[in-house]
DNA sequence: TCCTCATACTTGATGATTCAACAACGCTAC
DNA sequence: GTAGCGTTGTTGAATCATCAAGTATGAGGA
């Protein structure tokens, strides 16, 4: 996830792969390459978005036995005042695939920790209930990964950083979600 | 990723499953559960480390048909004067397993892009070499991936939150690495 | 009525990652 | 020398995610 500075000086080859500019469908000149300090911070965010994940996962797996993944979509689900949610939203709120999740909510339903109903309402709706078992697995498991999610972020930084991390991610979803939107209207 | 708040009320089970702190065989009182601004704070991350190496896979898959972590593997190796380096040193790199790294190399090696080669020095080290052609590959694929790294973050903030997300990333890793020394010592 | 489109969801195949086991090598000790 | 041990790297099986295709349902026309 590095390389992001130009092309390295050559090494044995002599005849670096340089592409004329004027034969580029896009409308790439010279590409803007990272300053260092871009760079660094780049190289920081790339380590953290790769190894942050594992980690909250191996936990997980580790203390309760379930994946980061289903512990979402439970986590998500018991803080619905019916432990109830259609499949759709679930995937939203848990930045997932539908399919993914329709693969994890098989699952789940199999190990007993939740359960899929059609609904009555207009559209193909399913929605997902979290069982009494559910319901005691993320209980039981939320307290290790909430002090996993502290250890690992929120206790290291202050206020402030955690200010700007938030504004940070949060422009980032923002621009991932019109990136998409833009791709759908082409 | 989310319930980092203590359990929700109960909504149709009167009985909560409640643990007893005597029974705790870890030192978890009542755990220390997430602010308002924390939470926030989490779930803005959560959704970034979700979505942004998805994000920059698909454009990487799109625009020059290689992964991301293929990208890295050989980005990494690009910057080496002899577009060469030790497995375990690009595993370190690209912050993946040895495992995955190999599985990795086996395939750019059936596609030219990549040379494995043992060491004659000690230990059994192999290193992996960048071919003309894997070479060529990352330098047309460079451009276009750090103008998305611009696109879906870099360009999106201030200098000012650039460095305190550079600082939060780099104690992250830092608390990672050191979790998992203390995770072998014992 | 029937056709088409759009949304919501599922499923099977394909490909990638992980995990555990193993292989190769050097080092140290006896 | 040879028996253990730590490091490095590979491999096969199981697990998981993704992708493309299919099902189910309602809406909007002709």
């Amino acid at each position: 996830m590095s390389r992001e500075r130009g092309p390295d000086p050559q090494p044995q080859e002599p005849d670096p792969p340089s592409r004329s500019k004027d034969q580029q469908s896009e409308p790439v000149g010279e590409p803007r390459w990272l300053t260092s300090e871009e760079r660094a911070a780049w190289l920081a965010v790339a380590g953290m978005i790769a190894r942050l994940p594992a980690a909250l996962d191996a936990q997980l797996r580790r203390e309760a036995g379930i994946s980061l993944f289903e512990y979402m979509v439970m986590a998500v689900l018991s803080e619905q005042p019916d432990w109830s949610m259609q499949m759709s939203q679930i995937a939203r709120d848990a930045s997932a695939s539908l399919s993914r999740l329709s693969h994890n909510a098989r699952r789940l339903e199999q190990q007993g920790y939740l359960e899929r109903t059609r609904c009555p309402g207009p559209g193909r709706r399913t929605n997902a209930t979290l069982t009494q078992a559910g319901y005691e697995k993320v209980a039981q498991a939320a307290p290790g990964h909430v002090a996993a999610v502290r250890h690992l972020l929120i206790d290291l930084v202050t206020s402030e950083q955690l200010g700007s991390v938030r504004a940070v991610a949060q422009a980032v979803l923002a621009q991932i979600d019109s990136a998409h939107a833009c791709a759908g209207e082409g």
